[in-house]
DNA sequence: TTGTAAGCGTTATCAG
DNA sequence: CTGATAACGCTTACAA
């Protein structure tokens, strides 16, 4: 129980130090440090009587754990890593809202980082992320660099892909068919005998699942017999940009248009009724997301709701599972159809 | 090129540790620790042949620095720790991305977290933060629990609130008027000759913002003896909020309507030409944020822009200041009013 | 159930 | 400009 005392230590004002350690909060609950460590670990480990006793000296002392040395001891951190595309898109903020109360709830905290479709500026947070020893690294869809690959592999940690599918998931993964879905739209289109279609994209060529929804859907259609075309724009996703592309798509006009999402859907909307075109009579508009506005435009929106929350639940699961163990690797967590006014 | 010969550490096997390290860029660069530690901080003081061993070394090893072990030796970890009310809200979605992109350019790291516009949340969340020796401690607004300001001041951490003033900021901080902004909306309206108005508010028990808006607005209608009523809603702002907060708006006729944000804006549009109100003829519509949208509804949204990116700008640059210099605590970022068709 | 002791991989000090 | 050395505060075998 000699505990040394620090007040004669000649180093003690080397450097800004914790006020208050493990060690000070051991002393006063008259425990070994590692008694702490346990009791702040698993409680149910320690006797009672020892425990309150550490309860009591950590709140007089107003004790706060230090997460970095625990980090380093332990050689795996308390930090998860969740990398997206961008976090203003409301698909991903809502996971990522989601994922953190979620991980917040198990004491995990979450780094965050956003790529802006680049998959170098993603390799780059990944190497940031791995020098944290993450408790798991997750990240949207499954295209990476040969770099990020190799460094998630080296490090060992933890991976969980969401969003999308891959032919070679690096560790667990999270998602659903986004050809699915531009095929669902097709069908939906199909079935209501709209005849010709155009599908209004954005930024195709760096956001994959996109571009993936937009190849489905002109599938769809041409399965079915119809012609369709793509017509697409190069900037985010936007409701100034759906305006744009359905400017485009009238110079050759089309029944239905389906679009990158339900931004771009309210864009289409907005610049059909500039155009005196009614909905749907004269254009069919359908979107993506389900986003909260889509029940109210005028008309309500169809469109094809993604589980956003049910992609974090199963991250977050994915997380806590970890890589091993015989839990499916794979989750696909399916979309829901929403039959609206507009389509 | 001579690999580090681990074998005959008689520890190496106890727990997973990470395979390259800084020992072993050191032996590979025939220099010191300390040297290698040196070069990654401040290359330049290193000489051009050192560092350039040190960096070949780095490059074959393919070394990943361990952020962990550097945070606890320093004291001080390269983690800032950002939390806002909710990240679906586009204003601090956009703000968590600027920030995040500008710190990062840094090298520093944003672990965030969402407090639902709870300050018991805020509280665990900040107890959370001072665990990881952050750089810097991010709030938004100025309204916390004692405990959190408690646990902020002992821990000395360099604190900056956003978004809003206090009277007693805690350390820096970025924000504008948000009584100011209702002020703003009224002074139009009265300009109109609008008379009679009112505000559709959602949260405001919770949302300090927004109920300093609506206070503004009412502040700013009375002084100029208008009448000016507030209808509010206490779920989050939305469209479909927006739409019931005009049917309540409604059943006691105004002319003019200043909304929570842009998101209930849009729900009072859509609600209006479901009841054939004419916009702004029959009823004027002001909103707050300058969403992506507000330029495109029909007509386009009068609102007021406040500036997001201004502000992480400012908040990233009052991180790196830290706690001290004599640079102004607090720095107002004013925002703009934006004359659209609605009002 | 609790304690002892040996690290975890860096940074900071100080001397050369 | 470079290197030896002592922390940083905690976790974890292992022993008691």
């Amino acid at each position: 129980m000699t505990e040394p005392d620090r007040s004669d230590h000649p180093e003690r004002r080397r450097r800004k130090m914790q006020s208050v350690t493990m060690s000070d909060v051991a002393r006063a609950a008259q425990v070994s440090p590692s008694t702490v460590s346990l009791y702040l670990r698993k409680p149910e480990a320690v006797s009672e009587r020892v425990g309150a006793r550490v309860a009591d000296a950590i709140e007089t002392l107003g004790y706060v754990p230090n997460f970095v040395a625990g980090g380093l001891a332990a050689a795996t951190s308390r930090v998860v890593s969740v990398t997206v595309p961008s976090l203003r898109n409301a698909f991903f903020s809502e996971t990522v809202t989601e994922l953190e109360r979620l991980l917040s709830g198990r004491s995990l905290h979450t780094l965050v980082g956003h790529t802006e479709y680049s998959l170098e500026q993603e390799e780059r947070l990944v190497r940031a992320a791995l020098s944290w020893s993450p408790a798991a690294v997750v990240l949207t869809g499954h295209t990476h660099t040969d770099t990020t690959r190799d460094l998630l592999a080296r490090s060992g940690a933890s991976v969980v892909e969401m969003w999308d599918f891959g032919p070679d998931p690096i560790g667990r993964s999270v998602g659903f068919s986004h050809h699915a879905v531009g095929r669902c739209i097709a069908d939906h289109f199909a079935s209501q005998g709209y005849g010709s279609g155009a599908f209004a994209g954005a930024r195709l060529t760096e956001d994959a699942r996109a571009a993936q929804r937009a190849q489905g859907f002109l599938d769809g259609m041409r399965d079915r017999g119809l012609s369709a075309r793509l017509v697409e724009v190069a900037g985010p996703a936007s409701t100034g940009a759906g305006a744009d592309l359905l400017s485009r798509v009238m110079e050759d006009p089309v029944r239905a248009v389906a679009c990158s999402n339900d931004t771009v859907a309210l864009g289409v909307m907005f610049e059909a009724a500039r155009r005196g075109l009614r909905v749907p009579q004269d254009l069919a508009v359908a979107g993506f997301g389900d986003l909260e506005f889509a029940a109210q435009t005028i008309p309500p929106l169809t469109t094809v709701r993604p589980p956003a929350k049910r992609i974090a639940a199963a991250v977050a699961e994915a997380v806590l599972l970890g890589p091993d163990g015989d839990a499916p690797r794979r989750v696909d967590v399916k979309f829901a159809f929403c039959r609206r006014g507009s389509a």
